[in-house]
DNA sequence: ACTTTTGCTTAACGCTGTTAAATGATTTAA
DNA sequence: TTAAATCATTTAACAGCGTTAAGCAAAAGT
């Protein structure tokens, strides 16, 4: 029976036209205009066929949350390969890090909460919001260069580059209007003292 | 006619509780729980008369976003005013900034955004919202002691303070689950980390 | 040819923000 | 004192929301 796999991937279409539409109706009018009917209309049927792929409105969100953090997954590994140096890679990680939340602007939020909830507790519910933790924290220990760096050592160093980023960006997403020059330079001074910090602290140990 | 004051007391009064309704369900249930009926229940009354007291929904959550900048200010005064040297001044203030955060965390989450909008643009229509840029404005100023710093330096200045502390209480609303010791680390490090680059730049110059 | 399943729509429920009309009390005017 | 006007408040309604149940028509299975 063929047929069943061409009915599969019919489904699986229409599953992706819907994560699809959704995207773009935030994207055209903002997260509060997304509503099951709009998706509805755009995808050519009616709002109820929609809970056959989606158990409701939040699934939807988890989804393209998911979808986001697998984007910023692979923007990370690719910034890391393009350097051997561990600080070179780390900066050029943050630095994908930034500009995968203005080319993903939307996506960002619902991952973040910026102006925009989800709900539901991303960290219990969804397994690839620790990818960027980890894959972090891999280059942060080889730069630390010391033999049991703890948890918690790793975790600080990450947490506070996550901080002043991630500060920097929904401050922007919230109130554009500060410079390009101006984010630029708190950015990549922010990174640049955090992985001098931890360098300095390589030597001191 | 004394009666006509009577009566406009009891309407600031009635407004008053709107505010402190809408605050109320807020603290209990969350931003997404908030509903015209819920704080007209709340006030006894039905849900049309909270009209005449505010256009719609969107101006309740402005001025409670204006009160927020009022607490927040008062704040900030009172921290600056327990200290003579602008470090420690500058220090104090963020310390009280952080601890506004976590003490009125419904209040700072429709102030900037986190997993709630209030939608229409605070630098325009709320001039309140400048006020912790002119107040921590006015301390760095005199940090930096030199006779005519740019608005762009000052700026920057505040703009990698506010960047981190923002990023730091955003994730902790967001994702609750990092330790005290954690944050406190974070936020003073960082904290004292930008009053010695600006200390620094005093004495090179 | 008859029954079951599938795909989809229509209709409905209870909720939302918001507005218009109706009601009833209070104040003002004659 | 009574009639008119104003005020405060409620009820009813509209359009939209997320979501579920019922219905229907076409396809599939027997």
């Amino acid at each position: 029976m063929a047929s069943k796999e061409r009915i599969q991937r019919l489904k699986d279409e229409t599953r992706a036209n819907i994560l699809d539409a959704s995207l773009q109706i935030v994207k055209e009018e903002g997260w509060q205009a997304l509503s099951m009917r709009k998706i509805a209309d755009v995808i050519e049927y009616t709002a109820p066929i929609i809970y056959e792929y989606f158990a409701n409105k939040e699934a939807i969100l988890l989804e393209l949350t998911r979808r986001g953090f697998l984007i910023l997954s692979k923007d990370l590994q690719e910034a890391r390969a393009k350097h051997r140096l561990p600080a070179k890679q780390l900066e050029a990680m943050w630095l994908a890090y930034w500009n995968f939340a203005f080319a993903n602007k939307e996506l960002y939020q619902v991952m973040f909460g910026v102006e925009m909830n989800c709900c539901c507790d991303l960290v219990a519910t969804l397994p690839e919001s620790e990818s960027p933790y980890t894959q972090f924290s891999e280059v942060i220990i080889e730069l630390m260069d010391i033999e049991n760096p703890t948890k918690d050592m790793v975790c600080l160093k990450y947490y506070t580059f996550w901080s002043v980023v991630h500060g920097l960006i929904s401050i922007n997403i919230l109130r554009r209007g500060y410079s390009d020059e101006m984010n630029r330079q708190v950015l990549t001074d922010a990174i640049c003292g955090v992985i001098k910090s931890i360098e300095q602290e390589k030597v001191s140990v």
